[in-house]
DNA sequence: ATTATATCCTGATCGC
DNA sequence: TGCGATCAGGATATAA
């Protein structure tokens, strides 16, 4: 499941191969797809390669006069990959949704769920949920104070919402929880300022090291290259139910918050 | 404002 | 070996 870190990974792979490339073709294989390859003109250069929350920008606007600004913008949702492929071209692979044939190489977009999004953007205006990105400096303590306030959901699910922070999911609001010793039942907006400064901390801390270690593989991401990430033997929590708290020894505990899995440990998250 | 539920979708897993 | 049921969850939509 790619979160932040996982989609991080892929931009940081991705861009020193992308970044200068034409487009030479647009390959629309799935039709659920809603993308059209003619609003994609031929031999755009790509300019940039980033990511705002889980989502990958990939930059295509032309400069000059007039300006013609286009983005395609990937969300791998839960299965999708963005695999890099050197020429030749590679075989077809299972799942293929989409490929991008470049001057060098090809984009393949790979997407065994098919819940993964590829759009055709001109205009990025309310084009991607409001919450505060993590890692921007913007996110501070007060400013994640601010964000809590008032709210009475409980602060598992809260973490999710993408309208809050973006990047999230349901990994790390997991592993984040652990790490600052919050139960996940607890009231968003009760939170004490101690609690709100340990999760701004680890908040960053997790989510810069699962980067570190190019993300989590539990069992679908793969980078640009097909590789697994390896911070998945760091996981505290996640996926560990029954197993003993690396903190206490005491079972882990599994729950279910709006219809997802919560990981946690009761006896060090009081 | 928040919760629950359904939807999308398919591979993996489980019980029989 | 196979078959149907269930589960996984990011995001959105709708109802409560």
């Amino acid at each position: 499941m790619p979160e932040l870190p996982e989609v991080e990974t892929v931009v940081r792979g991705l861009a020193p191969l992308l970044v200068g490339r034409k487009v030479r073709k647009l390959e629309v294989l799935d039709p659920k797809l809603d993308l059209h390859p003619s609003r994609l003109p031929r031999n755009r250069m790509i300019r940039r390669v980033h990511r705002h929350g889980k989502e990958i920008i990939i930059d295509l606007s032309q400069r000059g006069k007039p300006q013609k600004p286009l983005w395609l913008c990937v969300h791998l949702r839960m299965t999708g990959k963005l695999i890099w492929t050197p020429p030749p071209s590679a075989p077809p692979e299972r799942h293929l949704r989409a490929r991008i044939a470049l001057d060098r190489g090809d984009l393949l977009f790979v997407d065994a769920r098919r819940f993964g999004t590829m759009r055709l953007m001109s205009d990025l205006a309310g084009a991607f949920p409001p919450g505060l990105d993590p890692l921007a400096p913007e996110f501070t303590p007060a400013a994640l104070a601010d964000l809590l306030e008032q709210s009475i959901q409980a602060i598992k699910p809260w973490l999710l919402r993408q309208d809050r922070l973006i990047g999230l999911g349901n990994i790390y609001a997991s592993e984040i929880l652990f790490a600052a010793k919050i139960p996940p039942t607890r009231p968003a907006g009760s939170l004490t300022p101690d609690e709100i400064r340990r999760l701004h901390r680890h908040t960053r801390h997790l989510l810069e090291r699962a980067i570190k270690y190019c993300g989590t593989t539990f069992s679908d991401f793969r980078d640009e290259r097909g590789r697994s990430g390896r911070f998945r033997r760091f996981l505290k929590v996640y996926g560990r139910e029954d197993d003993p708290c690396r903190r206490c020894g005491r079972p882990v505990q599994r729950l279910v918050q709006q219809g997802r899995s919560t990981f946690c440990c009761p006896a060090c998250q009081k």
